[in-house]
DNA sequence: AGCACGCCGACT
DNA sequence: GTCGGCGTGCTC
């Protein structure tokens, strides 16, 4: 017998199938989807058995040394998916199969996350004869104790004597038993979750029941109970015995929804996201792939869930770029979605109050499904929302904060209410300037400037992570005159502590919630009342439901708007509404400010009104006259070398020869990157536009294949990208 | 990816 | 004369 594997080093060159013999002492063990350890060269590596069969054209076959896995741990849906994954990303296919599974499944040198065992204890022979042997007292204890429980951890004998328990065993009247076990920290908090739905969802869950293989779109504005439509489509999907995934953003993975799914379902549900172990992680893989959870939840790997019978996959929050892988392979959990869908014949639910514009012109063509929930479930209106010029700010109090903005925060704060103030930058200054000469703090690797951390005491790059000691004079003109420039939200902090004494204040960004746990702390911390203002940036933005939460100030609306992407009116807007969705959502109403330049801007405005259609038909508009997704695709390009010489030179190429061989295309660049140099690489761009072009996969192939033993640059094909600069 | 093989410069 | 630099190419 011989197996075709499928070796596990992440390079072009080795991706393909290497054959070995199977020695006898293996042949029971092999299954097609297992992992392996063969010889390759001069060492022994891991690799999958993708094929058996009974000759190989390959004449000096070497042997199969283990099979390591007695389950599968690629399923043939996986397998098939792996597949895909490689032809429509141009990923390799290690890769592709590598993306599905959980670190701990994963070839690595470094020290690997293993099944955890608990140690059992029980007697070996009946109470009395067990007694008899017993020598001391200690001994006598534990015999007791095992005998009253029947069976005890090992954790609660040794308190009584490790050496006694040892003995005990040695002597054969104690018998140790080894058990897999789960590592799982349970969440302990309780929700209020009611189950009644409301007319407008009821006949949202009636629609998707009626046919379950399409596409469904579901847009609902923020607080008309999406989730509760989800429960309860799995609800009918588990009572026909299937299972069910249901993705989120990682950051919306907050505790609130994990305990409201939890209390609803129980124990049926795996859960994963970020701030699991490897081996937590690990251990709720092997739960789905046992088949003893019915419900996967979880950011975007979850959508690889080795589930069988998947009755429907829900994807939350659908336009959220973090669907989007953004290294290899580049894949967009909703197409992932969609195959599955496909081959278990379920529906797919894609939902969010501001869908991505390619979604919704999707349901407006028929091919999704468009299903509305246009009312808030507590009755109440969208919170209402004024544009503060910020031109036209002239508070004397604050730089940063207007007069209105400032009175009402004070109201909240006199009547009891929260408050929540969004900017996405972190840090305290975003330039370190110095007003003398000029001089700008920059990164010394990257083309970005420092960005100042007062906690610290340092400027950070936030692209490659160095970091020095902010200095007190400038290096070029000795002055002692450096100004920080650009507001961070550890400034922001600052500034509203100085305007609200009284204040207790919270601030949630990437800096504070990096310790393991902390981003729940905060969360629960808020929704206890301990503190009236929450300042933060993007992770605040979406999922969090607080009641006592009536003010939303978006302190500057500009920054997202100043990407240089030309969907940055979009994810403006949708950030915009996600905010502003934070607040009214109990009984009490809410109010939103938002600062901005650009108080004319279409996304600005349509985001104050709520008006999502109108904004659509805008922002379509403009898609379509600048050759944008949905009306073109787009294929992005980026060639990286430390060499900027190289990378200019091998882009052109590049370009080049999809000019000649795509003429379907339209080809533009090689243009810098918008940062051009980062850790001291270099990068160029070539972005392709077109709208059918049955040979740009196999050219781009081609020029991977062609260039795959290059060491000097490396050659990244991304898909319809979500960033193209 | 890693490692062997291979062909040219500075050393015990 | 040898040690070792990293360029090229192969791995069932």
């Amino acid at each position: 017998m011989v197996v075709s594997v499928l070796v596990e080093i992440t390079s072009r060159n080795t991706d393909k199938m290497f054959d070995y013999v199977v020695p006898e002492n293996l042949l029971e063990k092999i299954k097609v989807g297992v992992r392996v350890a063969v010889p390759f060269a001069s060492r022994i590596i891991q690799g999958f058995i993708l094929e058996m069969k009974e000759e190989s054209e390959y004449q000096e076959l070497k042997e199969l040394i283990e099979v390591i896995d007695k389950d599968v741990v690629l399923t043939s849906e996986l397998l098939n998916l792996g597949q895909y994954i490689k032809e429509t990303t141009l990923a390799t296919l290690i890769q592709s199969y590598q993306v599905m599974l959980p670190k701990a499944l994963k070839a690595s040198k470094k020290r690997k996350t293993t099944i955890k065992y608990e140690r059992w204890f029980h007697l070996a022979m009946d109470k009395e004869s067990a007694l008899n042997l017993a020598k001391n007292e200690q001994q006598k204890e534990i015999i007791l104790k095992v005998d009253e429980e029947g069976e005890v951890l090992y954790q609660n004998l040794v308190m009584i004597s490790p050496s006694s328990v040892k003995t005990l065993v040695n002597n054969g009247i104690l018998k140790e038993e080894k058990k897999e076990c789960y590592r799982l920290a349970h969440s302990n908090l309780e929700s209020s979750f009611t189950h009644l739905l409301t007319q407008e969802q009821k006949q949202v869950v009636e629609k998707v029941l009626t046919n379950s293989k399409r596409t469904y779109l579901l847009h609902g504005v923020t607080g008309s109970g999406k989730t509760e439509v989800y429960m309860a489509l799995i609800d009918e999907v588990l009572k026909l015995g299937k299972t069910a995934i249901v993705l989120v953003p990682e950051i919306s993975l907050t505790p609130q929804i994990i305990a409201r799914f939890r209390s609803h379902f129980g124990e049926i549900i795996a859960i994963l996201h970020s701030g699991l172990s490897d081996g937590e992680k690990y251990d709720e893989w092997r739960k789905i792939s046992r088949g003893e959870v019915k419900i996967v939840i979880g950011a975007r790997s979850a959508i690889f869930a080795p589930l069988e019978n998947i009755g429907i996959i829900i994807i939350d929050e659908e336009h959220s770029t973090t669907y989007k892988q953004e290294n290899n392979p580049r894949y967009n959990a909703i197409d992932i979605a969609l195959k599955r869908a496909k081959t278990h014949q379920c529906p797919v639910v894609l939902g969010s109050a501001t869908p991505s514009l390619e979604s919704y012109a999707r349901a407006k063509k028929g091919v999704y499904q468009l299903l509305e929930l246009p009312h808030r479930v507590n009755g109440k209106q969208m919170p209402k929302v004024h544009l503060i010029d910020k031109g036209k700010i002239n508070s004397k109090a604050s730089l940063y904060f207007s007069t209105i903005l400032i009175d009402a925060i004070k109201l909240r704060l006199e009547k009891g209410e929260q408050s929540i103030l969004f900017l996405n930058k972190r840090g305290y200054s975003s330039y370190v300037t110095c007003q003398n000469c000029g001089y700008t703090e920059k990164c010394p690797h990257c083309d970005i400037t420092l960005t100042y951390h007062k906690s610290s005491m340092m400027l950070r790059c936030h692209y490659c992570g160095y970091a020095i000691n902010k200095k007190r004079k400038c290096p070029v003109c000795h002055q002692d005159s450096f100004r920080d420039l650009g507001t961070g939200t550890e400034r922001l902090e600052e500034e509203i502590k100085k305007l609200f004494p009284t204040a207790r204040v919270v601030r949630m960004d990437l800096d504070t919630t990096t310790s393991k746990g902390a981003h729940e702390k905060m969360i629960y911390a808020f929704s206890k009342h301990e503190y009236d203002i929450l300042i933060g940036t993007q992770m605040i933005a979406k999922g969090l439901d607080f009641p006592l939460v009536t003010l939303v100030g978006v302190i500057n609306a500009d920054t997202s708007l100043n990407i240089p992407d030309f969907r940055s009116g979009e994810y403006t807007f949708q950030l915009l509404n996600q905010v502003a969705g934070r607040c009214g959502r109990k009984d009490l109403e809410g109010e939103v400010y938002i600062q901005t330049f650009n108080i004319d801007h279409y996304a600005i405005k349509f985001a104050s009104i709520s008006d999502y259609q109108n904004f659509y038909l805008y922002e379509m508009n403009f898609r379509r006259q600048l050759k944008y997704p949905p009306f073109y695709y787009l294929t992005l390009v980026k060639v990286l070398s430390k060499n900027e010489q190289k990378a200019l030179e091998i882009s052109t190429i590049i370009a080049k020869i999809l000019r000649r061989d795509c003429r379907e295309c339209n080809v533009l660049g090689p243009s810098m990157s918008n940062v051009f140099r980062i850790n001291n690489v270099y990068r160029y761009l070539v972005l392709i536009k077109y709208k059918s072009e049955p040979k740009l996969y196999e050219t781009l192939e081609k020029i991977l294949n062609h260039y795959k033993t290059q060491a000097e640059f490396s050659i990244e094909v991304d898909f319809n990208p979500l960033f193209v600069s």
